[in-house]
DNA sequence: CTGAAAGCGCTTACAG
DNA sequence: CTGAAAGCGCTTACAG
């Protein structure tokens, strides 16, 4: 048994009025008795009256502007090349709506490019905005204008605490270093050593990673006896040679590892070296479905791949900023997605 | 610089009829000229129109019914309970649009249950149904009842070949099985024996577990030489005095298992004995985010479980089923699900 | 074969 | 403080 739907004309005819005075009432344009009112509100609420959204949006000419600002995805960097595809199909899915989305990229090694397209996102006017705060201290400062103009903001890939942000969807960082923690733990044999890699010629992202490499390190608090050594190594300048010259500087002293963690999407590049050396004995552990480490996952030089679902997180952000402003309703205020964990065999269905 | 959208009247007026006409042209309502059909065809093309699904929705009042037909959920098989779920967020993300859903339950383990069931589907005569065919027999018969009345449908869970449905949602089983047999190949020392259990009182599952086995045993077929022994057990019975025969004959005479692999969704029952003898030494990987799964999955006693995204399964369906109606284009036929790997340390970000 | 008009449920500007 | 009317873009039944 279905009820039908009331429309503001069954709600006029029980109070009496006529459908103009019941709108007026329903979205508090004021002038209207207050007698009135509560009989109108109360007869909408037996009816359990909720508007009709293709009615409210036919009438309604004023499109929503979204605009996101994300890092320019490069050759050097391709992490960034599925986000926009999740707001592509966000779009794809909400045509019907009125609704626009404005792209603004920026370049990930550039805090004044940021700092220039923060303005250039601004201009724009919009009605929401998609951020991924690569940079702490200018997206501080950018997230107190947006607080000011009263744009709400919806977090990708990080958040910044204390900016009244409307939503994070992403990784729960910490607990995705525990993961690969224990994924290492599964495969490597007892005795061996480990080796924690951070990778990131950004010193920004370092934070990021650090709680990454923390969240790893939690893992083994409990049964460190497992392991032998466990020891960590940071790398500023991805540069192939420079990688090259640190790990062979390290596989000159150790003898005995096990495993690799990768902390950041690089990991291919310690691929190239462990395929290049041929070093067969050691697992390697890394992060994110680039193509490079898909194809070393593919070929069994990195065991596991972590995946934090870059293309859900821009496709919820825009779908959030939307429901949010065309129903005013909060949404969960911290989305964590799950920490994908991908292998050779699985791979292929997360592309 | 965006485009305006072109509405009926813009045709209208460039074709010099009246938006009555266009709009017989344009849904071949027959009873225009030749000329005019063309003409007015070739400027909706220049003009790139596409129909308002507002105002299209809002004007037609007929709503799309759709009805779904799966196993119910029980005590003994709680793996059901997450599809109505995944239904019920697609039809709140539909709720602007005039779509009904019927859901229809059966029993899992009567076949007479499930024919009795799809007369009530026929009669609710539905624009759509979804379904899970879990008697191959009687789902053909089905099938083609749907078929013959022109009700596209879909399935989930499984499928039936040569039974022309719209699309499936699920897992690729056979890969699956695969990643199962990997995961299981990199966490089980060396030398060790390899246990596969098929664990099912129905019978008609068999052929659905069959193919995960398959997949499972042909990840070894490549290595087969870095494990002792593999072997199988058949339990029909799940009875847990039964398994726990079955599996002390086993154990009495297999003292060298690495690494059990239960492939259907019962692994908690292995789980209960397993945790029950104290065996420490076994790896146990298995299926689904059962609660019960889950808590061996937790306590350790399992180390990884499958995930098939069962309440992703029907919340796509839902989707297709109602795009597929409205806008009349075929969806990919095949949708594949991503294969989850699933640990203690990620699960609670799959529940 | 074609056009004019009503109406889906809502919002808004206007009249009183 | 309240009502009547126009209009968003489309569909449909009717008149000619």
């Amino acid at each position: 048994m279905t009820v039908k739907k009331a429309r503001l004309k069954d709600i006029a005819e029980l109070s009496g009025v006529s459908i103009g005075t019941v709108d007026r009432v329903l979205h508090d344009r004021g002038e209207v008795a207050e007698k009135t009112r509560d009989k109108v509100l109360q007869i909408a609420r037996e009816l359990n009256y909720t508007p009709n959204l293709m009615a409210q949006v036919l009438k309604s000419k004023k499109p929503y502007n979204l605009v996101s600002l994300l890092p320019r995805s490069t050759e050097e960097n391709t992490f960034w090349v599925k986000h926009p595809i999740g707001m592509l199909r966000a779009m794809a899915e909400l045509d019907p709506f009125p609704v626009n989305l404005t792209q603004i990229n920026f370049d990930l090694l550039s805090e004044a490019d940021f700092v220039k397209e923060t303005k250039t996102v601004l201009k724009l006017q919009p009605d929401g905005v998609l951020l991924a705060p690569i940079f702490q201290t200018e997206s501080i400062a950018f997230c107190s204008l947006l607080r000011k103009e009263n744009i709400p903001f919806v977090f990708v890939d990080g958040y910044v605490q204390d900016t009244d942000f409307l939503a994070y969807i992403g990784e729960n960082v910490f607990q995705s270093g525990k993961v690969a923690g224990q994924l290492t733990e599964m495969i490597t044999p007892g005795g061996k050593d480990l080796l924690l890699i951070n990778l990131a010629r950004n010193l920004q992202n370092v934070h990021h990673l650090n709680n990454r490499s923390k969240g790893f390190l939690s893992f083994f608090s409990n049964n460190s006896n497992k392991f032998g050594e466990k020891f960590s190594l940071n790398i500023s300048n991805p540069a192939s040679d420079n990688i090259k010259r640190e790990l062979d500087k390290i596989f000159e002293n150790h003898h005995n590892i096990g495993s690799i963690f990768v902390s950041g999407s690089k990991s291919y590049k310690v691929a190239d070296y462990i395929k290049a050396h041929d070093i067969r004995s050691v697992n390697l552990i890394g992060y994110d479905l680039l193509e490079r480490n898909v194809a070393h996952l593919k070929s069994g030089t990195i065991s596991f791949l972590i995946g934090q679902r870059p293309e859900e997180q821009t496709y919820k952000g825009v779908k959030k900023l939307f429901d949010f402003l065309s129903s005013n309703k909060m949404p969960e205020k911290m989305e964590y997605l799950p920490i994908d964990v991908v292998t050779s065999e699985n791979v292929d269905f997360f592309l």
